[in-house]
DNA sequence: ATCTATTTATAAAG
DNA sequence: TCTTTATAAATAGAT
């Protein structure tokens, strides 16, 4: 505080508090790593900006908790820049490696699998609904030829057969659309609320 | 600092070292706390002593995970007898609110969801597989009784038709099984390695 | 714990 | 974001 005395209360201006928050998290930062060297103290700070973005101090033997404990997701600018790649790597990993991971690495690797899952749902969905219909056609030609049948024993015999088969369309629907991606919104939403 | 600048090392004297450690810890928090309120931040901050006492700033979102921590060996039985009823409370959080949850507890609703899914996914599947069952029974019905026809016209006229279709039991096979968690552990399993 | 000289942090402006 | 600068805040050392 300077030039002016501030209240302590949430920085309206966007700038200004973004500003504050730059020089406040460098003071902040500076002041934990002097405790815990001038008092031998352990000392783990996570600081999110509002924006989901982390600047942290640690001590090491804290820095191993508090990654166990998955309480952060690093955002680094480098880990940033190296995502994709990472992500193409991550094919590679087996399970042990995985738990290495940064939170955002898997995420990244999550969504990939929730796309491809998606992707999957709807294949295998498609592939049963061909099936489904091509059964429904098989069984109109079928209705059809028992139908022609029968006509070419009226026709030839002038008699009538009870052993044809009724089938309504409404016995052969195709089954309702429901991808999977759309059950999970509407899970989703019915647990939310 | 004053009435002389110091060097940011470990402080020698430990009446001077503790002293220090109370002056400079209170300094710390407060900022800690302005910063969070200034520029609207999600703020962690554990110290512990040397002789291992803690002392904490948190917003309320972090702070159980923090308490957590504190927590330790207790930890794991205090939070996963809380568990079942924190994630039935769960269903009634909107978005916002959702927001003020711990990783654990998303992590934790995250796990149920997915179960959730796994459990809709398997019973569209068992539905459709039903349809499909009844489809291919209906077209089983629908042959036989073409091939009765044709029987009685054949046994009556003494003449063959060739309006008789064949349904082979390979043209309405049922649909390989695979529920959704199969997919998802076999697409993972093929990421990974 | 209190005082206070001095250093440090930082708000506002460029 | 970096710099400058006036001023508020933090704090080392003493009591």
């Amino acid at each position: 505080m300077t030039r002016r005395k501030i209240q302590i209360k949430k920085i309206d201006s966007v700038t200004a508090r973004q500003v504050a928050f730059s020089k406040r998290r460098k003071g902040l930062l500076k002041k934990a790593h002097e405790l815990s060297i001038l008092c031998d103290a352990e000392i783990a700070l996570l600081v999110f900006s509002s924006t989901g973005k982390l600047f942290d101090y640690a001590n090491s033997s804290i820095q191993q908790v508090i990654e166990r404990h998955n309480l952060k997701g690093d955002e680094n600018e480098l880990h940033k820049a190296g995502v994709a790649e990472k992500t193409r790597e991550l094919r590679q990993l087996n399970e042990e490696e995985l738990q290495g991971c940064t939170l955002e690495e898997l995420q990244t690797l999550e969504e990939r699998l929730e796309r491809d899952l998606s992707r999957v749902s709807k294949t295998k969905d498609e592939r049963i609904l061909k099936q489904i219909n091509a059964l429904k056609r098989k069984g109109i030609q079928l209705k059809e030829e028992n139908q022609r049948t029968k006509q070419s024993l009226v026709h030839e015999q002038g008699q009538s057969s009870e052993s044809i088969i009724i089938c309504s369309s409404s016995d052969i629907n195709p089954p309702q659309d429901c991808d999977s991606s759309d059950i999970f919104l509407r899970l989703g939403l019915s647990l939310l609320k």
